[in-house]
DNA sequence: GATGTTATGGTTCGATCGCACCACAAACCG
DNA sequence: CGGTTTGTGGTGCGATCGAACCATAACATC
């Protein structure tokens, strides 16, 4: 049945088009003739396979999600069998980061939808009602770290995965801007958890 | 001399009405006929006071980076007189938070304006040479606080204050998003801000 | 092998865009 | 008083936008 994946495929490619536009110009220059000039098919095609220019951002980012989340399964899965709490922590975290072209462009691409978030009406709900996930699973895994002692049991783990997963998400910013390099922008995250992760070698 | 205010007020209304738009749909609606119908005011002016788009968008955040600077020194001066470090501290993160409706807007157009500054090549020679003003300010001043013992000697006042501007600007775009209140972040930030600025009452 | 569904290209339309251009009033300056 | 600068409105032009529309290969189904 290669129909089902030929049609992927033809999303897939388009969906690319749309990021690298994205990413060179913002939304703004995600036009339905750009992006066909850029994944090298008919205007027509991108009407037959999204719809609306707004489902085809909206299917692009999709696929991006998903793309992004089967990256970040597969880093993790890298780290070895049984990580530390420490480890795991800070590949989650570092999957905010633009620590490579793939995670960078793709960073890229989330800032240009970003202000939709914030003044599409449909989106702004999706945004407010989503939990904040990754800080969910970082509390989890910080009071994890607590019961198996290797997170002291003084660390306020709601507060400390707040503002842990802000910080790096500030730290995106000002890498993708360039005003810091990623490699300072690990140091600095690293000093944090090393605070939270108070590595006694007696868990 | 009324020429010259003249001449500035009618640039600020034209700025705001930017803002408006920018804030309800981003920048992509800033178009020169909307502006000018939120501005009251015919297309032709928008043209004679700031010339091209770009150097309306351009002017416009200008003004309001000079709003900003203004008002951050008003809410500090009402600090009172030599209020701590911490205090300093804190009262610098929290313009970077929407915590009122000013602050609230003011950060959407700043939202709006972001991609500009990973695309276009300009701006992001802009930002990249920027140095990031507000964290060496918030580490000079945790220097400040150690010197004068309202900050143990063990902190990092580099690594700390990166962290901390970091932190705070993730905490910006939840509270935007309004995935998180303006009361939590508040409450998230303290708790790293008692981490650093430890009040032993002994200065 | 007729027929219908799927996949593709090309074209066109009305709306809107940024901006250049024209006209004119008011104010200032000689 | 006459002319030049300054401030304002209106209008038009070429380009581009999103999307609807038309045509038609390729292929599957019976």
């Amino acid at each position: 049945m290669p129909r089902q994946v030929d049609h992927d495929q033809r999303r897939r490619q388009i969906a690319e088009a749309v990021w690298r536009l994205a990413t060179r110009g913002g939304l703004e220059d995600v036009t339905l003739r750009q992006v066909a000039a850029e994944a090298g098919v008919s205007a027509r095609l991108l009407q037959y396979y999204f719809g609306t220019r707004e489902q085809l951002l909206l299917g692009a980012l999709e696929i991006l999600n998903d793309d992004a989340e089967q990256r970040a399964r597969e880093r993790l899965a890298k780290l070895g069998e049984a990580p530390g709490m420490h480890a795991i922590v800070r590949g989650v975290l570092f999957e905010l980061l633009p620590l490579d072209e793939e995670r960078r462009s793709r960073h890229l691409v989330y800032a240009a939808y970003f202000v939709r978030f914030l003044t599409d009406p449909a989106l702004a709900k999706v945004a407010r009602d989503a939990p904040r996930a990754l800080e969910n699973l970082v509390a989890g895994l910080i009071v994890q770290g607590q019961e198996s002692g290797q997170v002291p049991l003084n660390i306020n783990a709601a507060a400390e995965a707040a503002f842990l997963v802000a910080g790096v998400e500030g730290m995106q910013s000002s890498v993708l801007l360039r005003q810091r390099s990623a490699e300072d922008a690990v140091a600095v995250i690293d000093h944090q958890l090393a605070r939270v992760f108070t590595t006694t070698n007696s868990a």
